[in-house]
DNA sequence: TGTACATCAGTGAACGCGCGTTCACTGATGTAC
DNA sequence: TGTACATCAGTGAACGCGCGTTCACTGATGTAC
């Protein structure tokens, strides 16, 4: 099968009020997730590419953005922006046992990963060093981004309530919440860039449960 | 500072004598792999900039390679073998130990990632796909590339070997060595993906021993 | 030993393509009078 | 209420660029006779 791209744009595209012109920005994110997501691959996202999808042409996009670059960072911080919510919407909805609620956050953020690899990818592809604040005291997290810090928190957060109750043995959560955070990004990581490797069937929480010290059940 | 871009040839350059044609095919790769190692950017290793690097022209690439994505995969492939070399002279070079022989392992894992941030990248960033020979069954490392294998076995052997001697209680190594590896893959990536992440001082080894249950000294 | 020839390493010009970006513009819509 | 006008959303054509790939070629070198 070949894939016709077609340069036309989607006739029917009613242009926005005046006055709400900004509209199309959201639009512009939107076509460029889909691409991301769709493509799964990080260059198909290109400016061109994006108008396309969105039923606009090329020039329509410098007004909302500056350039390409700033497209695709747009999609990384947004990127953060739900990851960061949904490890929150997960622990809210594990209840009150903590190690429940650090196995959900643990199970939120490969799930993300599973579900938007090509997303997940880009996020922390480097090129666009979204983690980081820059700077970067080593051992001081107040150095992250603000999205970051909301993902560390939560990790942070789960993992003291675990040793408060005492289901881990962690004397150090605020670190070792960062070396959860990388055995996560690990495995997310790795099933986002590779779909067959050979994974133990309880994998995550062969990882997350030593990273956190949790005590054997 | 501007970069020029010349596209001229390094005048100099002998060519190889007749039935010394394969020679070039190492030229190219190294050409390859410093443009990967000194852009920073996989998406400058074009066909032509290879070229220019290797001081020839483009056409006399496909002699050696049926096309771009060939040389990159070519670079991933030699990346991976040189991870699994270093991975074993440290091991070798640890002396006996089974303790000292996986930190060295661990350690020689990170540094890798650390010296060659974009081979790294590239190597795990997934278009390429080769850790997995395909197939997956789950659980089953047999699946895995032939380098792949040879780092999992590296990190097994060294797991088992601590367990053998009192070091770690993991009471599945070959299970154990992939959460290891993942890991210790999620510190090299992020570290090789963003420079300034505030880490804790001791991050390799809060990472590896929880993962490799080694007992508390 | 000398010479014609086949082979081989690599060249140079050319192609069509999609890209990012620019520029002048069009036509609808809200607003001032 | 009617009309002229400014503003705004988005268009369409064009540019120069580097890319991957093709093709016919050149000139050195080994070899057969």
């Amino acid at each position: 099968v070949i894939t016709v791209i077609t340069n036309r744009r989607t006739p029917g595209r009613p242009r926005n009020r005046r006055g709400e012109g900004r509209l199309l920005r959201t639009e512009i994110l939107a076509a460029a997730m889909e691409l991301l997501d769709t493509t799964g691959d990080e260059r198909a996202v290109t400016l061109r590419a994006v108008a396309r999808r969105a039923g606009i042409t090329a020039p329509s996009i410098y007004p909302h953005f500056p350039g390409q670059r700033a497209i695709v960072l747009a999609v990384v911080q947004q990127g953060f922006a739900e990851l960061a919510d949904q490890l929150c919407s997960a622990v809210d909805a594990a209840g009150d046992d903590s190690g429940h609620r650090l196995d959900a956050a643990s199970g939120a953020y490969v799930d993300f990963a599973a579900r938007h690899p090509e997303r997940y990818r880009t996020m922390f592809g480097g090129i666009h060093q979204p983690v980081s604040d820059g700077g970067g005291t080593s051992g001081d997290p107040a150095t992250l981004g603000a999205e970051a810090m909301r993902i560390w928190r939560i990790l942070t957060g789960a993992l003291s309530n675990c040793v408060a109750s005492g289901r881990s043995t962690s004397t150090n959560p605020a670190a070792d919440a960062s070396a959860l955070w990388v055995g996560l990004h690990g495995l997310a990581h790795q099933q986002a860039a590779t779909t067959s490797y050979p994974w133990p069937a309880d994998i995550v929480h062969r990882i997350a449960a030593p990273l956190s010290h949790l005590v054997v059940a």
